[in-house]
DNA sequence: TGTCGGAGGAGA
DNA sequence: CTCCTCCGACAC
């Protein structure tokens, strides 16, 4: 390249299928390798706005005399991000295939690529309490014959340095952490690096020490409470190669790790893989195909592995192993309680009481789980039977009582709560329905001498009190912890010996496809808390006794999971079978967003429909109107082309055009269908 | 997507 | 008359 003035073709994070023409104009005594390359990060002014980070698409030898493109004065480049931000080559075909498949501007993923990505809140740093990790002797660990299967397959796969991917199903407690770790060492062994991917939930300090016990300094984990600044260390460290491994939640995916041989999708059924707003990614697949690009090693693991990974197994696209048994112990029992005709008092049974009265006397813990947040679900009129319904979301807003108010857990908009019904005016206005705040005040009632906390999004509000909470509940500094999902997370409770399942049956009234797998997940899991050290229990009350999700669960069978599910799922055309793409509308005004919607369903109909796709809607969302805005969706069934993708996207700017206020996006590969 | 400026309503 | 929100235009 020469030493002259270039002109770059830059893409930018807007939602416009383009990119922006820039000038590079190198200073009188700089370095011919300091000019921009393809693949380079810079700071260009955009509008009214200057600093906005683009990626370098095309650079060329700027024609003498050129200073405008389409009738535009081409501007300044105002900074080249350092080498150390460059994409790749590989990481920049990365890029593009997510643009391709998921229907975005080139420049829409490119912040995914910069460490201090918008969305990142830029705390003030406050280091973690530095833990002190004991020092394992790697040669101590010695692996089961279950464990050795998958390590040795993806060490051969790593000698190879071809790309493979193995699903590992391992039942909870069966020692996945360690056939990931020791994948890990074989890469660094062989000179690569490796990407450890697990939900930002299970990012605790307990998994970051056993990590770095294991790789020192090496390793680098990325988490939300990292500074934009420490963002920036990792990052530089990675691409220099001083750090070999980056451990955090999907957005570690794309650390510039050098010679990438191994990357681990710890809990790989978690939908928090799937970021919910733009750009919508899946981690799980895009590591895929960062996988395939790099020749690495990927390996998925999950004590529930989901569906489609299960499928991709069965096709043969991964290869698939077992850890059927536990270390040390046996799996819970599981009983199932029927609550109809029981007389539950205040959502117990007499069972569950009796278990966790028995429990408590033997000095142990319990473990319950309940998926509501909050008092009451809604407060409601026994005379005219209104309920309170959030101003912006038609949705019934959930009593709390610390602090005491009506709060809508969609947009977060709270109301002091009334004694009388707003509509009629009866006194007869009660609380309808549970939460874990009423679950903890009944406790109280039952068990006044057991100490009780709670793990929600409520208590979890506060910095740090996650892991607060749940290492005082590992410290047996409570005898019960009552919580929503965030309980059956992947922890380690060596107490408890008791689990309850309030109402096992809850997740299954969901209206998405997806419904029984979530639950079959969520109940397995938090199962998986109870028996670490001794043999334990788990209690699943339920108003459906007889549901085969319920049942399978209690007897930790995912196989006989699957054979119910996927038939429907066959029949029903969802994945794994078809793929899905969601189009969402959304807008203020009910009339011009249904018409908007009838418009581009009647569009991609005329378009897409055909013996290998259909076209479905639209439908209003489940819930109709969220934070002030209709919903309307459409579901396509069926492959795509990129190209088709992008004519849909090109659709939904051309609509934005004829219904003004309507807005619209495209969710490949959506996890929920409302 | 972020930002700006103009149009037009609500209230003093 | 001012403040405020909504809407459209535009970005190299």
């Amino acid at each position: 390249m020469p030493n002259g003035p270039l002109l770059l073709e830059i893409a930018l994070p807007v939602p416009l299928p383009r990119t922006f023409s820039y000038r590079f104009v190198p200073a009188e005594d700089q370095d011919p390798a300091a000019a921009p390359v393809v693949g380079d990060l810079v700071r260009v002014p955009f509008g009214r706005r200057r600093g906005v980070i683009g990626l370098v698409t095309r650079a060329q030898a700027l024609p003498p005399g050129v200073a405008t493109v389409d009738g535009a004065v081409l501007r300044d480049v105002q900074e080249v991000l350092g080498p150390e931000y460059r994409l790749d080559p590989g990481r920049l075909e990365l890029a593009r295939w997510m643009a391709g498949y998921y229907a975005l501007p080139l420049g829409e993923v490119v912040p995914l690529f910069h460490p201090p990505a918008p969305g990142t809140r830029a705390r003030k740093s406050r280091k973690p309490a530095p833990e002190a990790y004991p020092e394992l002797d790697p040669r101590a660990i010695t692996l089961t014959a279950d464990q050795e299967g998958p390590v040795r397959r993806a060490g051969e796969m790593l000698r190879e340095g071809v790309f493979g991917a193995i699903l590992l199903h391992g039942v909870t407690g069966s020692g996945k952490t360690e056939v990931f770790l020791t994948v890990i060492a074989e890469a660094l062994a062989l000179g690569r690096g490796a990407i450890y991917l697990l939900p930002e939930i299970s990012l605790t300090p307990q998994t970051l020490a056993r990590i770095r016990s294991r790789f020192g300094d090496t390793v680098a984990a990325i988490h939300s409470g990292l500074s934009a600044g420490e963002r920036c260390r990792v990052h530089e460290g990675a691409a220099r190669g001083e750090i070999r491994v980056v451990v955090g939640p999907r957005s570690a995916l794309f650390a510039p790790v050098r010679d990438l041989g191994a990357i681990i999708v710890d809990e790989e059924h978690d939908s928090s893989y799937k970021q919910d707003e733009k750009p919508r990614y899946h981690a799980r697949h895009v590591a895929l195909v960062r996988g395939r690009q790099a020749g690495a090693v990927v390996m998925l693991g999950s004590a529930t592995p989901d569906i489609e990974s299960v499928a991709r197994a069965r096709e043969g696209r991964f290869e698939m192993f077992d850890l059927p048994r536990r270390q040390g112990v046996a799996l819970p029992e599981v009983r199932i309680v029927d609550m109809r005709g029981t007389g539950v008092r205040e959502g117990f049974t007499d069972d569950l009481l009796e278990a966790m009265g028995r429990e408590l006397d033997a000095r142990r813990q319990v473990l319950l789980f309940y998926n509501r947040r909050g008092f009451a679900r809604v407060m409601q009129c026994a005379d005219c039977g209104d309920a309170v319904v959030c101003p912006n979301c038609d949705i019934g807003m959930t009593l709390h009582l610390r602090p005491r108010r009506l709060l809508c857990h969609y947009c977060g908009h709270a109301e002091p709560v009334s004694g009388a019904c707003p509509s009629c005016g009866s006194t007869a206005f009660l609380p309808a329905g549970g939460g874990t705040e009423k679950v903890e005040l009944n406790l109280q009632a039952h068990f006044p001498e057991a100490r009780v906390m709670r793990l929600d999004h409520d208590t979890t509000r506060r910095r740090g009190s996650y892991h607060r909470i749940l290492s005082a509940f590992a410290r047996h500094e409570a005898d019960i912890l009552v919580g929503t999902q965030m309980v059956a997370k992947g922890h380690h409770f060596p107490q408890v010996g008791l689990v309850g399942v309030l109402a096992a049956d809850d997740g299954l009234a969901m209206p998405d496809f997806r419904a029984a797998e979530r639950t079959f997940q969520v109940l397995t899991q938090v199962a998986g808390r109870a028996g670490r050290t001794r043999p334990g229990t788990v209690i699943f009350q339920t108003w459906r006794p007889e549901d085969p999700v319920i049942l399978a669960a209690a007897d930790h069978d995912f196989g006989r999971f699957l054979e119910e599910e996927l038939p429907v799922r066959r029949s029903l055309g969802y994945p794994p079978f078809r793929r899905l793409a969601r189009i969402g509308l959304l807008g203020r005004r009910l009339g011009v967003t249904r018409e908007a919607a009838a418009a581009l369903a009647d569009a991609l109909r005329g378009e897409l429909e055909g013996r290998r796709r259909t076209v479905l809607g639209p439908a209003p969302g489940v819930f109709e109107r969220l934070q002030d805005r209709y919903r309307f969706q459409v579901l396509i069934k069926g492959d795509m082309t990129k190209k088709q993708k992008h004519w849909v996207a090109q659709c939904l700017r051309d609509l934005k055009v004829a219904y003004r206020g309507v807005e619209g996006f495209i969710d490949i590969d959506p996890m929920a269908v409302f």
